[in-house]
DNA sequence: ATCGTTGCAAATGGTTTGCAGTTTA
DNA sequence: TAAACTGCAAACCATTTGCAACGAT
């Protein structure tokens, strides 16, 4: 059984209440930002301010526990699988679903090492399908 | 040959010298958010002031003549290559790079197309490499 | 002449920072 | 106990808005 408060120190950082909490959370919405997150919380941390949340959020993303994502409503998103993997965006509601497909993946990597663009060493590769859910 | 005049009048906007001049920069920039361009058009038009340069902008897109892309350092960066293209970021210096490639654009698209992603209606693939300029 | 546009300043909203007090290891 | 963390308020910065003066058609 996997201990939150386990992975959080084996990153580096101290196992706090609120670290702990925010992570369940994160685990729990998927993908979100930090006012999410500070919804998510307000009745069992009331405290909690977005402030504390950016700083948690930030010092998971730099432990490799979380990864960016950026969306299209001018807020940064955060997202708990931190393998990579493509998504889609719902452009109404704003929320992001994951597309676990390592065939596209592989398939985009693969055309993109064989063309070798120049003068660029290439670090990810993002997918983003962008539409409405229906 | 063309004139950037009848490009903005053609699309319902009144051709002011503002505007020419913000097109024309975006032009020369090829990717660019707004900050650049009140930059690049100091000289030229000390009055020009970011709100401006947004509306104009934003105007742009509404008419077609501009795309928007979100880039990793919190700005929105414009594109004067409204046709679906797919990019590489240079995380470090935050610039774009077109990637001119119909073939790599296709093998996603079919791909996607053949997946039918479920309740999701496609509207648009982004291709997004991540990596550094050398 | 009219309606859209510019310019300026002030407002907005997401994110960051400073710092005092608190907690984890 | 030391170093890291939280909470709060204030700062920050990209973007937007309101409105009076102005300019393109």
């Amino acid at each position: 059984m996997l201990m939150i408060k386990d992975l959080i120190k084996g990153a580096g950082l101290k196992a706090t209440p609120q670290r702990i909490a925010i992570y369940e959370s994160m685990r729990k919405l998927g993908h979100a930002c930090a006012d999410m997150v500070v919804e998510d919380l307000r009745e069992k941390y009331p405290t909690l301010t977005v402030a504390t949340i950016y700083n948690v959020l930030e010092s998971f993303v730099e432990a490799g526990l979380l990864v960016k994502r950026f969306s299209l409503n001018h807020k940064m998103y955060f997202d708990v699988n931190t393998y990579e993997h493509a998504h889609c965006y719902d452009t109404v509601h704003n929320h992001f679903i994951d597309i676990d497909d390592p065939e596209l993946l592989k398939l985009v990597t693969d055309y993109i090492s064989s063309k070798e663009i120049e003068h660029f060493e290439v670090e990810g590769i993002d997918i983003h399908i962008t539409g409405k859910q229906k």
